[in-house]
DNA sequence: GTTAGCACTCTCATGGAGAGACTGCTAATT
DNA sequence: AATTAGCAGTCTCTCCATGAGAGTGCTAAC
């Protein structure tokens, strides 16, 4: 549909804007990239490019910024996605490395890091697998009465659970009956205790009731747990000068609601995912502030065993290429590590 | 200093401020409180409470605003503290009594009730004892050279580490191995292990050293994690309607910096603790947007067992009575809850 | 000590006027 | 047929003056 020429000026069009916010203009265009052509004929090009619906004039007389049309063609005909350079990968690498023990503040990390590199919010969820299944329980006695009980689930996830009993206990009775239920449930799904119905003794019965409940709602875990770091990128960036924005786009933040207002898995299908503006039905349109966002998301680890996503929420003027180089790489990082760790 | 009449308009001024936020004039005062002068007269107090530095005009000819001092002398002198309504009371027992199990987001839950319940930021830190001590270690297979290391610390605090191994060990060596540390080890500090200095195999070092250092780690806790919550009610205050107030506050969000800027712990003495905009010698200037605020502090827990810190942040205009009492009462039930789990 | 009255000051909203930035269109050119 | 120069037209933005409104400080009377 668009020419050769036509191609041209829109990605310099994009390129400019992306970098000034501020509407750009047939001479300016002319005589900073090598078009080859007079404003004049630049002006043509650009009105059969509003025609078309790639560019959009705030006013009349005043230069053209790109719609999300424009942007959608140049992430997908335009753009050369570069390698990530080898500094910036081994700045992510670097960072990663620093924080090895303690997996708990993982994904809090990776998301900390992504939002630093790409100068945008960042948005990481934890791993997870389908159906989460018993790796170890443990009894721990904390006094007379009371126990904590401690879940490990696959992917080394914790749970942990203080429970009161009806009568004392020792320590190696805990233990004891730790033993026991390791060697009966080790490997069983929430779903396969309740079918199997063993036979328990009081104590036993106490501590399943407490897993099951705890991996049902793990697994119930439509609520992904997802961290968002870089917020103040975005907030700094021009077209959220106004506060109006500004309170919409904390909302998401303060209410947890980022799960329910971008939900990644749902949304990130094998590979990078670019949704730009109110372009995709299935964005929900609850936050206005979002119409003006672009969200770059892919997910890592492998679909099989566990698997998370990753994502980078910018205003939909965005480096795109950047950005997008920057997800995938950092989608690579986390699989090898999340490969390594839990094989 | 301040004369029976100065006192009661400075506290109509304070309260006619802190719900319209735009200056107060004298006749507006006159009318709608009880005074018992007329304007002028009025209007000569509030220039002789100028003078003294209760109260402040943006320029001459408008009403008055109040000073930080005038706010201090207030919540010192002429502010009686209200008993939280019984209402108030109950909702917030209610939203701690819903989430029972899991205590991982037990300091999470309380930020985001007491954001809510006072219309403000609200920070509160994990509770913690001065020196950890280990209660318990476990070792769970994970793979044939990879195992993790769970790690219980005194307040049910659960650390994990991934750690490989040189050789192949079973489950049941693993656990042989931790029952032996545990014998010998539980209820150590960090500083005692290393004091006690005892030979142990290669595994049982490998162990140890992880330990010492997850524990130094966690006592190294200058780094007290607190939570934030709630920051959308400040910056949707008037105050804050300029852009760069924001962005300087959404900094102390972003870089975890919340806790070197708002060193709760070294502020609260006991009881609550009011910092008023930037009369505060402790709080560092660092952060500009931070002198626009208020912090109500309060500690919860018991000083010799586990302890931790609650605040609210807020602009200098807010409701100081109500956010005392709330602060008030709800380390009273954080202190509660503390006791009832781990006596 | 208090108050009425009045002049004064400062803010804020309104509305040209002029400069500047770009475009769209027309007519000439290649 | 495509391109370009030239020019009039349009829109924004800033600046300034104006006037209304709000509230004070001061003075003089009570």
């Amino acid at each position: 549909m668009l020419t050769e020429r036509q191609s041209r000026i829109l990605e310099f069009v994009i390129s400019e804007y992306v970098e000034s916010a501020a509407p750009v203009a047939s001479q300016y265009i002319g005589q900073k990239y090598p078009v080859g052509a007079s404003p004049a004929t630049i002006r043509n090009e650009m009105a059969e490019l509003e025609e078309q619906g790639y560019l959009n004039q705030p006013h009349t007389s005043s230069g053209r910024i790109p719609t999300d049309r424009g942007y959608r063609f140049f992430v997908e005909s335009l753009m050369h996605e570069e390698e990530l350079s080898w500094d910036a990968q081994q700045t992510i690498r670097h960072q990663f490395h620093q924080v090895e023990h303690g997996q708990e503040a993982w994904t809090q990390l990776a998301a900390s890091v992504l939002a630093q590199a790409v100068e945008n919010a960042a948005l990481v969820t934890e791993p997870r697998m389908d159906a989460c299944r018993i790796k170890h329980l443990q009894l721990v006695s904390l006094h007379d009465f009371t126990m904590l009980l401690v879940l490990v689930l696959d992917e080394s996830r914790l749970k942990q659970q203080v429970l009161t009993l009806d009568e004392i206990f020792t320590q190696e009775e805990l233990t004891e009956t730790a033993t026991r239920l390791n060697q009966r449930f080790a490997g069983s799904s929430a779903a396969e205790v309740v079918a199997a119905d063993p036979t328990l003794s009081q104590v036993e019965r106490l501590v399943m009731d407490a897993v099951i409940e705890i991996m049902s709602s793990v697994d119930a875990g439509s609520f992904d747990e997802a961290h968002l770091e870089g917020l103040r990128h975005v907030l700094s960036q021009p077209e959220f000068s106004g506060s109006d924005q500004v309170l919409g786009l904390l909302e998401l933040l303060d209410e947890h609601n980022i799960s329910q207002a971008i939900p990644l898995r749902s949304l990130a299908r094998g590979g990078v995912t670019v949704i730009i503006g109110a372009d995709n039905p299935q964005l929900p349109q609850a936050n206005d502030a979002l119409r003006a966002c672009s969200v770059i998301v892919s997910t890592y680890g492998s679909p099989g065993d566990a698997s998370g996503a990753l994502a980078v929420v910018g205003p939909t003027r965005m480096r795109y290429s950047r950005t997008i180089s920057t997800v995938r790489y950092l989608a690579g990082v986390m699989s090898e590590l999340l490969a390594e760790h839990y094989e």
